[in-house]
Order: structure tokens, then C-alpha cells, then sequence
DNA sequence: CTCCTTGCAAATTGTTTGCATACCT
DNA sequence: AGGTATGCAAACAATTTGCAAGGAG
């Protein structure tokens, strides 16, 4: 069977904790690679599960993105519309880098994406004056996107 | 009738908008003023209205709050335990900073406050750059605590 | 007097839980 | 075999909505 990396470190992980490997963990974590760009709602990710095994239940989906969350596999973010979402972890996500820095217009609403390697000095701060170790992190900037600046004059 | 900054300013947009000054807004807004350090769930606030105002209902609490949050007159954070929560806006907030900067410890959930002046250099960059015109930031830093570190050892 | 706002209760939505059955190891 | 995991349905919690009655301008 052709393994990649994920499920490899997802059965280690599963058998450090003896706990088991099932189809629908595989799957589900094999979706949200697959997805590696965006953010996936619970909903949308047993949207895309019930494709190849139409049997799983939500609730599964549920318990699973729980346990992901729990071994670090998969990483949760917030875009407050409402619902939590989930997408593959840090730890997997390779040179992609990490993409939870969002400019979220109060006009609008839209939601844009931002590039955050300014952040690396703060977090190196942080580490040294409170002795927090950062593992991830979460931006949003709320404000006027450009088009809402303008159409306010 | 004592009247301070905030409530005359809420009075002003309601009447730009043709809509009405009520006891349960004044209430509510005043309410999450003097709880200006704290995050509120839309519930704390319910709580702490009815002490003066026991016939509000939790409904009118939450159109409130929504309708306030418009208003820009409060904002809304998410320290992801479930609820929503919400504080006095940044344009009322006066000289208080504003304190949307968390660190999450993903070991035993402790949610620390720090100080995040240095993110002021980065709103700047962002203003430069993609024209966004930034309000307001929520910032959270997810990893392990000094003494969780100390215990994973 | 008119239309906005409220309180209440019912409806929704996202998520969790209980339990008998099915499946890994 | 033995305990873990699953699917389903029911339970929950936070928030929203419909509606008739009340209140502000």
C-alpha cells in the first residue's frame, strides 16, 4: 500500500497511544492534505470523505479532527463566521509556510490572506521574556480593506 | 441626566441610523464600559444588565451586542473556548491598549496575556503595502507554556 | 400615530454524547 | 478475544428568528 509521510507519522502516533488505525482516520487526514491551502469547516471535510466511503458518520469526523487537533497533526483556526476550521498541521505542512494571518474587513467582510514573516521576531521574543514556547499562531488584522476606505470618502 | 462619552456617542449613531436610544442599549453598552479590562460572553452581559434591568431578555442582549459591534462601538474576541466574546470598543477604549494578544498553551489551556507593541511596526507595513487600513488586531500564539515545557521533560 | 424594539418561545446551527454493533490488533 | 472505534440518533449549547405587545420619536 503507498504510504506518505502523514499516514506513516499518523499510524506512529496510533500505536504510541494504543490507539488504532482506522480507515476513516486515514481519510480524514489524507483530505485535509489534500487541501493543503485551505480551511476546512467539519462539514466540508465529511463532504469530501463521504466520496470514497460514503458510510462515515459526522460524528466520526468529529471525534477524529478532535484527535488530530490533540496529536498536532491538524491545526485549528477561526475566521469568526462561525464555525471552527481545521486544516494540516504545521508539523506536516512542509516548506508551505504557515498561513494564519488574515486581514478581515469590517465593511465587507472579506477576508484576505497576508504573508507573516515579520511575526519570526516577536515569537523569538516571546520565547525569551515569558518562556513560552510557540509552536503556531493566529493573526487577524480587522479593518477596511482598500476598496472600503475608499467607497467611505 | 449624567451622561459620559460613550453613551453620547452611542446616542449620535443611533440617531444617524433612525434608530431608537432604549434603557437595555445604554444598558449594555455601559455594562461592557465598566467591565472594561474583561471579556464578556454575550451570557456575562445578559447577567449583568438584568442586576439593573431584570426584565431584559437575553435575545435583546445578543441584537444588542451585534447591532454595537456595527456600530464599531464594541469588538468581538475569540480565545476559542466555545463562546464569543465581547469588550468595549477600541474607538472607546481610551489610553487602555488594546489587549487582544494571548498566548494558548496547548498543553493545559492556560490563556496568557502579553503586551504587543511590537506588532505595531507590522500594521504599519500592511497599511503600506496592501492599503488595508487596520482597527484592530486579535493575536494568538499557540504552544507550551514555561511550565508545561518543564513537564514534558 | 408610526415604526422600531422588546420579551418570550420556538427554531437553527455547530458540536458532543450514549449506546449497541463492527472492527483493529 | 478484548477493548477501541463507529454510525446513528438524541442531547446540548450558543445564537437567531417570528411574532404580538410595548415604547420612542
Amino acid at each position: 500500500m503507498e504510504q506518505n509521510g502523514s499516514e506513516k507519522l499518523l499510524r506512529e502516533k496510533l500505536r504510541e497511544k494504543g490507539l488504532k488505525v482506522t480507515r476513516q482516520r486515514i481519510l480524514v487526514l489524507s483530505v485535509l492534505e489534500q487541501n493543503c491551502g485551505s480551511h476546512m469547516t467539519a462539514e466540508e471535510v465529511y463532504g469530501q470523505v463521504s466520496e470514497d466511503y460514503p458510510e462515515i458518520g459526522l460524528a466520526t469526523v468529529y471525534r477524529t479532527l478532535q484527535l488530530l487537533l490533540e496529536m498536532q497533526l491538524v491545526d485549528r483556526i477561526n475566521l469568526d463566521d462561525g464555525c471552527v476550521r481545521y486544516e494540516i498541521g504545521h508539523l506536516l505542512r512542509g516548506n508551505a509556510k504557515h498561513n494564519h494571518h488574515h486581514l478581515i474587513c469590517r465593511s465587507c467582510g472579506k477576508v484576505i490572506p497576508f504573508d507573516g514573516d515579520l511575526l519570526e521576531g516577536l515569537e523569538q521574543h516571546i520565547e525569551e521574556t515569558a518562556g513560552f514556547h510557540v509552536q503556531d499562531h493566529e493573526v487577524k488584522f480587522y479593518g477596511l480593506c482598500r476598496e472600503c476606505v475608499k467607497a467611505q470618502k
